[in-house]
DNA sequence: AATAGATTTATACTTATTCTAAATTGAAAT
DNA sequence: ATTTCAATTTAGAATAAGTATAAATCTATT
């Protein structure tokens, strides 16, 4: 089931996603798409996002807010978000092999992922916090 | 400020959030303060919740379902979701120090905290599969 | 052109949580 | 003991994010 139809709306919502470099919420993707003139449904956008991510072709972000956040990189990778501004990077460093091991040892679990949130200070509010 | 004021309500949910070993929801601990006789208001719940976690008494915990949960143990460590029944277990294994330092490196963020959340399959579920 | 299946739309609904204004409680001061 | 005042609780309305539903529309195939 790897067939993929992309209709008018699955691909301006994806491209939406991919052109925006800040994890865009579902409103935020809203927005973006009356902008560039589009009028979709409320749901449309949802269930566009949906599909998108069950194909695999971007993925939804639970970073701890109330609102769900999309990310066009699909690649394993964490996130970091700035304490002070809001701001959400990408983390690219693996989760250490080692420590998923001793958690396995220590839970009896057999662990499949590891989503991590960390958190912090961005370069540019440490700069700016320096005044 | 560290004063602490519990209230016959706040101790209440304390209570329950210490009793439980399953890191309950606000519904959770709403039917388990009906199931001992009580009857707080709705908000109350979420008010003492939130009292006990800015007093640092409780932790809220959010592991990416809609509803937060609430953890009476308040020492770091993250958890782990069983994908098949839902279980969320403790994980004690310390988060690598070289890796928030390798991330720090590599983001040009000060890292304050990780939030971990690990998926699989609790021995439980494990031996049941194997059938 | 006719049909069927998938998709979109508009809107209603749900869930988790916060807000609000009035009522109640409780400690401190008279 | 009574007054007072802030903190807290209550009941219920309001909000935010997302899901469900049923009718309308689109699209591909006969």
């Amino acid at each position: 089931m790897k067939t993929i139809n992309l209709t008018t709306q699955r691909q301006a919502v994806y491209d939406v996603v991919c052109e925006s470099v800040d994890h865009p919420t579902a409103a935020d993707v809203m927005n973006r798409l009356v902008e560039r003139g589009h009028s979709f449904a409320y749901g449309t956008v949802y269930n566009s996002l949906r599909y998108l991510t069950d194909k695999e072709m971007i993925r939804e972000l639970k970073l701890g807010e109330t609102a769900s956040r999309y990310d066009a990189r699909i690649d394993d990778h964490q996130h970091i978000v700035c304490e002070i501004c809001g701001r959400v990077d990408e983390v690219m460093a693996p989760v250490p092999e080692e420590w998923m091991t001793q958690v396995a040892e220590e839970t009896g679990y057999e662990v499949h992922e590891a989503h991590v949130v960390l958190e912090g200070v961005c370069a540019e509010c440490r700069s700016k916090r320096k005044k």
